[in-house]
DNA sequence: CCACTTAAGCAACGGTGTTGCCAAAGTGCA
DNA sequence: TGCACTTTGGCAACACCGTTGCTTAAGTGG
């Protein structure tokens, strides 16, 4: 009867082109994790179960086409040593952009996502959409400019508070700037910069800049990222890629009710973690600190008990205010969960490194990722503007 | 430093029998989906993305092996009309187990999922593991000998209640059943029936028939099963296959904290969801458990918040008792607070269909689903015993 | 009856990873 | 110093994947 089914794509067929680009990014990434130290076409293959064979001819393309130099070799262990393989950070760079409320931040990375150069300036979000986007191609010129990268610019990584469509690029509704929603941000500013631009969520170019510089410890490939600061957000890295769910706005975690009517919060919820947290942190006190660290961690434990992840990651100004004492106190009850779960070993729980710049640095994650094979967790089709080299 | 790392496999590299498995999956998943319709060559190729002589060369290989014959052709267009080809649905059985407190379901399948026979029993799954295996056994037998199926089972897929570690098959610990703490339960049963075992939670395998038999409707490929019975579960699938997470211990959620400092749970957190919608329902009235409906509607509101999902079915004894109900109460918080989030559509709530049997045929998916690409969702390997057709 | 349209197979092809083999480049012992 | 051994990595041939170009099959419509 439905004869005029949308041609809805269910998964993707491969073919030897799809092939090859897996593989090749799966290679890669291992070079890319290896970093400064390389690694040798032998445990390539070990690590993806390719054949020696086929690792070789795989990094002998990579190394034609500039991406990948061999650098030294190991010591013997009886035989030929292994040669030492390399990626050739400078073959690519990427343009990070952080659009906060009152502040833009810009950086260019090498294809490793090592920050080249970096920009910052004050921003008025709420000053529309013609000056913000006048500001950001200013930065991103003053970038290149005086940055080395220019011709090898893959693309523009942008991060924005607040929901957004990260397929399309429009967002909804920025926090305290209605006057963004339903903007075309990725479109707008993609003609403006003349590069490929993808957006997304702060938090998620958050996680995802931890998932790929190896703030997540070797085996952590799933872990979550809490961002307490003005508000409360979280960013889901599931399998080694960032998790954005079926209409990309997974990551709502402050918003999650924690109290059963419990105090009322803005967004008309009643006992949501993010009015808990802040209040009790608005307290001052270091007990109300303590306070809100027990809220977060109970909200943790949900997370982690629903997901079955591997690490927690602590950031934002409010953490980065009381580190230590956040860490302990949501690490204080993930413990206490574990405990009574019987024997399960606790997840660790860690503040994020980076800082202030971590967002801006994880934006141009948003370029890179996809080079890495770490686009999309869980998703149909993995689509964006990003350039193929 | 390290260079006695062991060999983790970040993701498995692709060669060429890898990607024929793979298209052949998704071609197969196609015709699955498709059921008693078929579906025409040209279709499968829109779909898949792949060229239409690849899918003939695909189908072609599959009708070679018997699992795929032509059947009929659809009207014509103005030119040579589709040929339609359809799944052989008699050319793979599986079996499933559901190991319940009190009761051993047992069902023989086809390839489509299908019931061809089924049996039930009473359990004491407290009887000790000798009892129980010698139980599974007797039913298995019992199964497979009056079906016709035989020769083509494919393995035995196992739902139990609590939780485990589905890759290595081994209980941790039955709730209210201790004895089964690390019980190897795969390999024991996989010895006993003489075939390939594959174990997993109750709502998991649920959640698993509900991917597979299009309960979740055409678009859903991700959702959340809410099982309430004797406890609260969940089981989730995201893109289309079950997420089982890192530990494959996810879906924990029944014992998500929702009322910070609430009555104690036997678990030994306060403000369990689990412990507070059983204590609505058994105040007996109907506004016990409209009260409970509204606490799991608050929950999953915030599953369906951080996850992004498509859909949340209910199941499981309790809901069946009052399955309209639970329906509206879980639908009215998913609708308020998509409401308040502006604009944004509510998710669908459905009771889940398939009852008693929803567990066991699930469970036979477990065989199943891998044959179709529906194995596992953001996980690394993917091995199971099940047989490679 | 014939022109046209659509579906599906055949044959040749380019390109993937694999296999078998050999050269290169070390170690270690006589 | 020389020689046997180990280990790495490339070369060549190969099997097999999906793709391309073309032909044949099987309908519709004037």
């Amino acid at each position: 009867m439905n004869s005029h089914v949308p041609p809805a794509r269910t998964t993707a067929g491969f073919n030897l082109s799809a092939l090859r680009g897996h593989n090749a990014a799966l290679v890669l990434d291992l070079l890319r994790t290896a970093g400064e130290a390389g690694i040798s076409r032998l445990e390539l293959a070990e690590r993806t179960g390719l054949t020696p064979q086929a690792v070789s001819k795989i990094t002998g393309r990579l190394r034609g086409d500039g991406l990948v130099v061999e650098a030294g070799r190991r010591a013997s262990t009886g035989g030929k040593p292994r040669t030492v393989l390399r990626l050739v950070a400078g073959a690519g760079h990427a343009v990070g952009l952080h659009l906060d409320r009152d502040e833009l931040r810009t950086v260019l990375t090498d294809l490793t996502g090592a920050v080249v150069a970096s920009r910052r300036a004050p921003l008025d979000l709420g000053a529309g959409a013609d000056t913000v986007l006048a500001a950001a191609a200013r930065e991103v010129d003053a970038l290149l400019g005086d940055g080395e990268g220019g011709a090898s610019v893959l693309g523009a990584g942008v991060a924005v508070p607040g929901p957004l469509d990260h397929a399309d690029g429009v967002l909804h509704r920025v926090t305290g700037f209605p006057q963004w929603d339903g903007f075309p941000l990725r479109d707008a500013l993609a003609e403006r910069l003349g590069l490929p631009v993808v957006v997304d969520k702060d938090t998620n170019a958050a996680a995802l800049g931890l998932a790929l510089d190896g703030a997540a410890g070797d085996g952590e490939r799933s872990f979550a990222y809490l961002h307490l600061g003005t508000g409360l957000g979280a960013g889901l890295v599931l399998g080694g890629a960032l998790y954005r769910g079926a209409r990309t706005g997974a990551g709502e975690f402050g918003h999650q009710v924690i109290q059963l009517d419990g105090p009322a919060c803005d967004c008309g919820n009643r006992g949501c973690i993010e009015a808990l947290c802040l209040a009790a942190v608005a307290v001052g006190t270091e007990r109300g600190t303590d306070e809100a660290a027990r809220v977060l961690g109970e909200g943790a434990g949900n997370l982690v008990g629903l997901l079955d992840i591997d690490a927690v990651l602590l950031g934002g100004r409010t953490v980065s205010a009381a580190e230590e004492r956040f860490v302990r106190g949501v690490g204080r009850v993930l413990d206490a969960r574990a405990m009574r779960g019987g024997g399960g070993r606790a997840i660790p729980v860690r503040a994020a490194p980076g800082g202030a710049t971590l967002v801006v640095e994880g934006a141009a994650q948003l370029i890179l990722a996809p080079l890495f094979g770490r686009g999309d967790a869980a998703l149909p089709a993995n689509r964006n503007g990003a350039k193929v080299i």
